[in-house]
DNA sequence: TCTGGGGTCCTAGGACCC
DNA sequence: TCTGGGGTCCTAGGACCC
């Protein structure tokens, strides 16, 4: 027999499982079985379930505080957002999985793409159960392992491990997936959302099995470039590509709708300015600069009550810059021309967009004196909160006041990045041995 | 009383030019 | 009364993802 050296393209994707709640349940142990949900910044609707919330009809995006009543009959637990730690978790998950291959492409918070060809000779599958196991037990997160060709079918491998085996384990695409294709509804594809389905639904294309049978012109008509190579990535032709380093931004936002409704110019000045500096420290942690900032401010979307405004600017940044005094400046100038007494606004966010690395260029108004001041300056600050903690040193325009602070009553403890928060009790954990300090090193 | 915060890409249509 | 045709660039809006 002659085997063919033949260079076979195979991806996994790997996808913790209700990754948020899964985080929460690591350091507290006593949460195994229960109902639990988190609620998004504010405490304001549900954006990760356990699986017994999902089995109790939680859905994401549900806003809380319509469903008090069958959190207290059920006993739910809820917990703010603690992207600290599901940022850190990540982190760790995702370092764990290089051991296994060096071509990791993170997709997501709770998920990566995993070029398989590197593995060669070796059992796909057994491979991934063991990088499965490693995972749980290093980190106490279960993540869940599709196998297939096209990323679109490993994807769709993954959503059928998840839904035949249960929670976890490993599902490979076999060598004739029909019948497989035939049990996924058109909507759990990846790239399919609720509109294409409908629209796909009705002229009766139901299952990833009809998508892949389907006129590839006639999808591009019918929707656009991006449907035709999601189906015939079902098919096993490879349109879209591992990426291991992620292109470059391309935007950056920032924004977040207040804890209360914002009446005075004052209050929304200070979030604007704190917008426009979270956004200037995240392009110089990139490296970037912007061109063209946007700034808006909005009332509630929800209450007809109230009388309600939407507004925004759009200013140039001549030079492009990423030093937050300028952008503060811009984008708060930009904003209080736009300001009107009398309205109840909820949420206000700066946008940047015309992304570069590229160096700055001296416009004539630009002196090289204040850009190497500045430069000095951004140095400082960023050295004195990278040290001492954010925001030690900031500028007054952000301000004093509360206006943005989160309403957050539920949340759990920085286990992982801040001393002061650290678990005191490790014998509690479950699963967790062995690994935890090993890659642990990175975290202060 | 209380409803997240980010991103990407594609397409249609208007402005403008020759 | 007749009212081109093609190209580029930009933007807004809509779809998708997590």
């Amino acid at each position: 027999m002659v085997t063919a050296s033949i260079r076979k393209e195979m991806y996994a994707l790997a996808d913790c499982n209700n990754f948020y709640a899964s985080c929460e349940r690591v350091f507290e142990p006593q949460l195994e079985d229960k109902p639990l949900v988190v609620l998004s910044n504010n405490d304001g609707c549900v954006i990760a379930r356990s699986q017994e919330a999902k089995a109790l009809g939680f859905k994401v995006g549900d806003p809380i505080f319509k469903f008090k009543d069958a959190v207290r009959q059920h006993n739910v637990i809820v917990r703010s957002s603690n992207f600290a730690l599901y940022g850190d978790m990540s982190h760790r998950v995702m370092q764990t999985m290089r051991l296994f291959s060096p071509d990791v492409e993170v997709y997501s918070i709770d998920e990566a793409f995993i070029e398989l060809v590197g593995l060669r000779g070796r059992n796909y599958e057994n491979e991934m159960r063991r990088m499965r196991a490693t995972i749980l037990q290093w980190t106490g997160i279960p993540v869940s392992i599709g196998i297939g060709k096209t990323k679109t079918l490993a994807k769709l491998a993954n959503h059928y491990a998840k839904r035949t085996i249960g929670i976890g384990g490993v599902a490979k695409i076999p060598q004739n997936p029909n019948e497989m294709l035939k049990t996924i509804e058109v909507g759990d594809i990846w790239g399919i959302g609720r509109q294409w389905s409908t629209k796909l639904r009705n002229i009766g294309v139901k299952t990833a099995f009809d998508l892949a049978a389907m006129d590839p012109t006639l999808i591009r008509d019918s929707f656009n470039i991006i449907a035709m190579k999601t189906a015939m990535e079902l098919r096993g032709h490879k349109y879209f590509h591992f990426e291991q380093t992620p292109d470059q931004r391309k935007t950056l936002l920032r924004s977040r709708s207040f804890g209360k409704p914002v009446e005075t110019w004052q209050e929304l000045s200070e979030a604007i300015a704190s917008h426009a500096t979270r956004a200037a420290e995240k392009l110089r942690n990139e490296n970037l600069v912007a061109k063209v900032l946007r700034v808006f401010f909005h009332t509630s979307l929800f209450n007809h009550r109230d009388p309600r405004h939407s507004t925004h600017a759009v200013v140039e940044l001549i030079p492009p810059t990423n030093v937050t005094h300028d952008i503060i400046k811009a984008a708060v100038g930009a904003a209080e021309p736009m300001w009107q007494a009398g309205f109840k606004y909820k949420r206000a966010g700066v946008h940047l967009t015309d992304l570069s690395s590229g160096q700055v260029q001296c416009s004539l108004f630009d002196s090289e004196e204040k850009r190497i001041q500045d430069k000095r300056i951004m140095n400082v600050l960023d050295a004195v909160n990278a040290g001492m903690g954010a925001g030690t040193l900031h500028y007054a325009a952000t301000g004093f006041t509360k206006v943005m602070q989160m309403r957050q009553l539920r949340k759990s403890p920085r286990y992982t990045t801040h001393w002061d928060e650290l678990p005191e009790c490790l014998c509690g954990l479950h699963e967790v041995q062995g690994g935890m300090s090993h890659i642990s090193q990175n975290t202060k």
